[in-house]
DNA sequence: CCTCCACCGGAACTTACGGAGT
DNA sequence: ACTCCGTAAGTTCCGGTGGAGG
């Protein structure tokens, strides 16, 4: 008998049965084509055009949901621009591009900045300010126009504020033969009213909007993805269609629906079956939602666990706010914590709501009061089971089970 | 129609904590 | 090393409320 390992070994060095190109389905790959996001295309190429001719663009704000293909849209008319210029051996404009979410500290920007555009910068030892000047230097002797992308610019600002943006903004008054413009990328609509007025003014020169995909839309999307992903033929009909559908009814998040057919083809794989199927499908999505809600539940605060906890061991229903935080504080009092007061737990509550892991319903009682009724939106065992990664709790956790055999 | 339960949920206040500036 | 400031998490206080039962 061959051991198991050098079995998986041979599977995973061998030829996919399934994928052809698994990289085709990743969410940061550029396509060649963005189907229905040509007229987008078309709009922000003309907004840049300008930097073909050394001029500056307008700063441009960039609005839409997750999976709405701002970030394609932008990369791709970057790297068209970036191959234009290279075939014609032209220097004059640069772009730099960055993810906020992960350069997340003013240094980190301008640095990722300064190494985009070839300036040599040290990556540490520094102050913020001096790392400026150099940039403002560099970029003025160098006569050039730079383009910003600030992808997921809400992180940055939550995190650190605006005042970034706002240097940034500012940087063209003390240049005088090159110059630089920003391009900001943001999923929360609100985000922009939170802005310093004047960062805003002249952040949002120009604003585009980007609507959700539908349905069909999202089909498109992924057949043009499948046809460089899958081998031929291993798609069974109704796979398309039926992730598209799942992800058009969350907002039309074209991610969300690639992630899914990628996590359907890794299905298939894994089962060595032939085709790609629906039910591989069905299994991706119910996968990819526990994994989401045990991701959530993992990172949850401690106390929120804990009214978690008392929800699950009361069978995932509690008829009111009062007998839920009864059975909280019982629990505090087994394991020596200090209980919240229940105003607060009401909030937890509302908060464990709006994260989709129970639904609390406002009711009224009558004579017998007004309160919460809530339900466990997962599965109890599934929770348990999350939750008994912390030590306490899962010491708790088998105490009961203890009991119940007893 | 009124009452009154068992909370809801707004507001103001207290602590604790992690930077920024000096 | 120091203060200062903003923020997050909780607490206390309290007015508000939908509707069954009188």
């Amino acid at each position: 008998m061959e051991d198991v390992v050098s079995e998986v070994i041979k599977k995973a060095l061998g030829e996919s049965k399934i994928f052809k190109n698994r990289e085709a389905l990743a969410c940061d790959y550029i396509p060649n084509r963005l189907p229905h996001r040509e007229e987008y295309i078309r709009k922000t190429a003309e907004l840049l055009s300008p930097v073909l001719r050394g001029e500056k663009p307008s700063n441009i704000f960039l609005y839409g949901l997750t999976g709405t293909g701002k970030t394609a849209v932008v990369k791709y008319v970057i790297k068209r621009f970036t191959e234009h210029a290279e075939k014609a051996g032209i220097d004059f404009f640069k772009f730099s591009y960055v993810n906020c979410r992960n350069e997340d500290t003013n240094y980190r920007v301008l640095f990722k900045v300064g190494s985009d555009i070839g300036a040599k910068i040290p990556f540490t030892g520094l102050s913020v300010a001096e790392l400026h000047n150099r940039l403002r230097e560099y970029v003025e002797s160098k006569r050039m126009i730079v383009t910003i992308v600030l992808d997921e610019v809400d992180f940055l600002v939550k995190k650190v504020g605006d005042d970034l943006l706002y240097r940034l903004t500012r940087i063209n008054d003390e240049l005088y033969r090159s110059k630089v413009s920003i391009i900001g990328i943001t999923n929360d609509v609100k985000f922009v009213e939170t802005l310093d007025p004047r960062v805003k003014s002249s952040l949002g020169e120009v604003e585009v909007v980007f609507p959700p995909y539908d349905a069909l839309q999202l089909a498109d999307i992924l057949r043009e993805r499948a046809v460089l992903a899958f081998r031929e033929n291993v798609l069974d009909s109704g796979v398309i269609e039926y992730c598209a559908s799942v992800a058009a009814r969350e907002h039309g998040d074209a991610r969300r629906a690639l992630d899914l057919l990628r996590f359907a083809g890794e299905i298939a794989e894994r089962e060595s079956a032939l085709k790609v199927t629906i039910e591989h499908a069905k299994k991706a999505r119910e996968e990819l939602e526990v994994n989401a809600a045990t991701e959530v539940v993992r990172t949850l605060p401690y106390h929120s666990k804990l009214i978690l906890l008392s929800l699950a061991t009361r069978g995932g229903f509690a008829e009111s706010t009062g007998s839920l935080y009864l059975a909280y504080r019982k629990i505090c009092d087994i394991l020596g914590l200090e209980p919240l007061a229940q105003r607060r737990v009401s909030e937890l509550i509302s908060e464990l709501d709006m994260l989709g892991i129970l639904t609390s319903k406002v009711i009224s009682r009558g004579r017998y009061g007004k309160t919460k009724e809530i339900a466990l939106g997962i599965d109890s065992t599934v929770i348990l089971k999350v939750l008994s990664s912390d030590t306490r709790i899962g010491e708790y956790v088998k105490l009961l089970k203890n009991d119940r055999n007893r």
